[in-house]
DNA sequence: CGGCGGGCTTTGTGATCACATGAGGGGATG
DNA sequence: CATCCCCTCATGTGATCACAAAGCCCGCCG
């Protein structure tokens, strides 16, 4: 019954019903709002209210979820004020990862950011919205991952899974199809080894979308 | 028994163990590396092991507490890289915070300030490493409230709790009693609406101190 | 027809218990 | 004297239960 891997069969409980809200709030596949129960997830991973408990604290301690006064489970809801204030938190975050990630950035890692962008525009050609919001964050993880700061990436982490369910309210309404153009400016700044380009466009990547629903 | 305001002696068990716990790691009141044990912090707060695990889950999600895979707790003992890492991130957050503060600032407030870096500069004298700890955070977080961010404060809190032990190390051995000179460059720097002074001298702040611990 | 009150139901909280596992100690052996 | 092994005890995990409070809905009254 230990923790073995990462992602094992045999984790404990309460982490296999953390790990999967996490990945489900992440990539946006509940509403903002969305109330829960403990009852409910326990039954939903058929495991008692005790793991159900643990993994939703976790997951309020990061921001995931709302718990009202009482007690109760539901997503947040965020204000404009606290969307702009985690796009700007984003931007510091992220800039700052991409210009640690620069230059360990080789060829290998450049052609693997350019097969998932591949992904991330068949995704929006698709309309899926869900399948964007997780590919372009594969994208933006994997860049990340080079720049050797597991805690700044485990801080950019919580603040997308706090943007999860209004991302999905984003990009549901959004209904563009062109692909994901600064990608291809922070791929050409990889490339070129232009720092100043490349938090540029990091910059405005992270903050372009959501300036639009909070406006 | 509902949750009312923030510190109210009608608390859940569970948030008052955790703020309980958290204000003692924050402070540097326990070592790196300590063991605790759910029994232990049930008999300690008279409660039973539900709601101390629920406080160390939570604490554990803010990066507070250590599990091993086994699922012992015990506070962590940071490597020389996560600190510099955490220390980035101070400065990271830190800085833009105090610039969002500063056009914010006006005289009230930065007399606050002066009484708690007098406060600051008493525990120095005193030598009082807990108390120094405290009433520094207090001095930044007095500032940082006026940036009008909360979720910006709340992941600078998390730094801070995350360094909480190592920092009791750091300023238990560093036996100094020269008083904060940063802080009266940030005072300065608020006084003459001088922003990029104000990032400046912030950014020293919360450097200096770490950089020669984890040298 | 709308607002309000009361009772029922759902929900979170905390305690207790059975169980499996990992850590630590003591003794035997080389 | 060091090392390894085994046994015991302590510790975390998860289930279940009793309880209190909050939400909700229905009916009643204005």
């Amino acid at each position: 019954m230990t923790a073995r891997s990462s992602h094992d069969a045999a984790a404990p409980a309460h982490d296999r019903v953390y790990r999967a809200l996490r990945t489900r709030i992440m990539h946006g596949e509940v509403t903002p709002g969305a109330a829960l129960t403990l009852r409910g997830i326990g039954r939903e991973f058929e495991v008692s209210m005790t793991p159900a408990r643990e993994a939703v604290r976790r997951l309020a301690a990061e921001g995931a979820l709302f718990l009202s006064t009482s007690g109760r489970v539901s997503t947040p809801e965020l204000t404009n004020e606290r969307i702009e204030e985690l796009a700007a938190l984003r931007a510091l975050l992220e800039v700052e990862l991409a210009s640690r990630a620069l230059p360990r950035a080789h060829m290998a890692l450049i052609d693997r950011l350019q097969m998932i962008n591949a992904t991330v525009a068949e995704m929006v050609s698709k309309r899926d919205a869900v399948g964007y919001i997780r590919t372009n964050l594969e994208f933006h993880r994997t860049l990340y991952l080079r720049a050797q700061a597991p805690a700044m990436l485990a801080m950019a982490e919580t603040v997308w899974l706090q943007l999860g369910p209004t991302m999905r309210a984003l990009y549901g309404r959004l209904r563009r199809t062109d692909p994901p153009q600064n990608h291809r400016l922070i791929i050409a700044a990889l490339k070129a080894g232009d720092e100043p380009g490349l938090r540029l466009a990091v910059r405005s990547d992270v903050t372009q979308g959501l300036r639009l629903l909070a406006g």
